[in-house]
DNA sequence: GAAAATAATGTTATATTATAACATAATTGA
DNA sequence: TCAATTATGTTATAATATAACATTATTTTC
């Protein structure tokens, strides 16, 4: 359920964040990485690691599964995609930088992606991991269903 | 954290509650089905699937991916298995039939996997789900740490 | 500013995970 | 018993991901 109305500035805002975090950062969002991040955030949905390859073929015909994986895990590593687990694919991060822990809401019908944030379910993570004596690292919360679009 | 003394006990166990409930569903539990719920049983850690055909050609030399794969798609499909997705890899259900959702808590350390409950952690799916006006359908939460053994 | 060190990308090859498609055998049910 | 269904066998290949080493670009240090 993506509303925006010019997509174009979805794409410019996600790489303008990205290249301020970089710059706070000091690491550098290559040429390499800005192209594929603009290609993950072609659309709201999630993306294949081969068709982003295809993609980025289209544009570098050198371009080999190394190149895009390379940029994903940069990417991923600094929060500005993720990975979906449950689909083996990837998608722009809406608030990088904002939030450690998210959440996915997937719709087995439209393939769209909700990323959600929800303190609720930072404390209960965090409750029931502190009962279990477990100190916890990575959070992988997908939850697959029907959306509010589609069940209409 | 399996502190089972006679892990055959375990096994068994495991064996015999998924027979039962094949024999309530009037599914069939065929000899190589039940292998390869022992073979993932072999032990309380994670088993990836290529590892678990390895194990399999042992006792049947023919035995082919298709063979896995579609043993554990029987498997998972009647709960009797995890599929663990954060890491590709299978694992017993401990207490099958008993609940629909269940979290997991991944040592990185150990390779242990705590599969647990959390009336709690259904609430607040249900809750924020809701609030999205998501119907959910699958839940994947797993939670990369170090767990209790570990930390000490 | 040149040399050394580091980071990024290029390239080849291959590992790992999973399924499609069709053949045969076993079981069930009418 | 024979038709239908379910399970397994078999071949091939698709889809996902990484190792290892070469080259290029950038930064750091002297």
């Amino acid at each position: 359920m993506s509303n925006c109305k010019t997509h174009k500035t979805c794409i410019n805002e996600a790489l303008k964040k990205a290249e301020i975090i970089c710059n706070e950062r000091g690491i550098k969002l290559t040429k390499l990485r800005q192209t594929v991040l603009k290609l993950i955030w072609k659309s709201h949905n999630y993306v294949k690691a081969y068709d982003l390859l295809d993609d980025l073929k289209k544009i570098d015909s050198s371009a080999k599964p190394p190149t895009i994986y390379r940029s994903l895990d940069f990417l991923m590593e600094n929060g500005f995609i993720h990975k979906i687990r449950s689909l083996n694919a990837f998608i722009g991060c809406t608030h990088p930088n904002e939030h450690k822990e998210c959440y996915f809401l997937i719709c087995d019908n439209c393939q769209n992606i909700e990323e959600c944030c929800s303190e609720q379910i930072n404390k209960v993570v965090t409750s029931t991991t502190g009962k279990n004596h477990f100190e916890p690292n990575q959070v992988t919360l997908e939850i697959s269903g029907i959306c509010q679009d589609c069940i209409n």
